[in-house]
DNA sequence: GAGAGTGATATGTTTTTATATATAATTTTT
DNA sequence: AAAAATTATATATAAAAACATATCACTCTC
């Protein structure tokens, strides 16, 4: 498994988590099956364009290319967002991942 | 063909014609048959993640996720970097494609 | 208009994702 | 430690990419 790809599924793994997802949860907001998630995060399969667009669109992730000279500029806005773990400041963001969960909760 | 994948393919293309390779070039660098880089650009397959990095490679295009609400950010970074052909102030940049061709080049 | 280069189409075969489903293994919670 | 939830594996099938190869249509140049 190559450095971008690992990079990619370790973003999409990481996203699910923040947005405290488990892959059933994906799963079954995707139409994914479980199983095949946890190949995908796994690197087990190489998956198609249009699955991988599907699973980050769910976890707020935008799939692109960029020019390699623009890759660390790219890389630090990232990186600064990442870090930014819900300061006063925000916008439109997504709800905060709740550290604990009282009850179940089922959306969808 | 959903806005992203159509985003991504015409990257492709751009860069491919700005490095100025034929489909054909591309296919022997690649090892992709031409008639699939065709199939590929006109969105007739859903390619793999793999065989769009390894194109995008050879293109000197990197493949990421980002959080959406960097996205605006991380074009405007791309959109400055394609507006720029080699202004005098350039880094590390690939050698400009030439606009036209005296003699058949074949490294590789 | 012959020849060369380019991109699109066509066909048949192989490989692999994707799906469905079940269950085992692991981790977390109570 | 028992129960519950989560993730990893396994198997079988269907669908689609990837491949190899050939050819067609189009444009451009000589």
């Amino acid at each position: 498994m190559n450095y971008v790809t690992e990079q990619i599924l370790g973003s999409l793994r990481d996203a699910r988590i923040r947005k405290g997802f488990s892959q059933r949860e994906l799963s079954a907001r995707s139409g994914v099956p479980q199983s095949h998630i946890s190949k995908i995060e796994s690197g087990d399969v190489d998956l198609r364009m249009s699955s991988l667009i599907a699973l980050a669109r769910l976890l707020d992730l935008e799939l692109f290319v960029a020019p390699r000279k623009t890759v660390p500029a790219i890389k630090s806005i990232i990186r600064s967002s990442n870090a930014t773990h819900n300061n006063g400041l925000s916008d439109e963001s997504e709800p905060m991942s709740p550290a604990y969960q009282l009850e179940e909760y089922d959306d969808d």
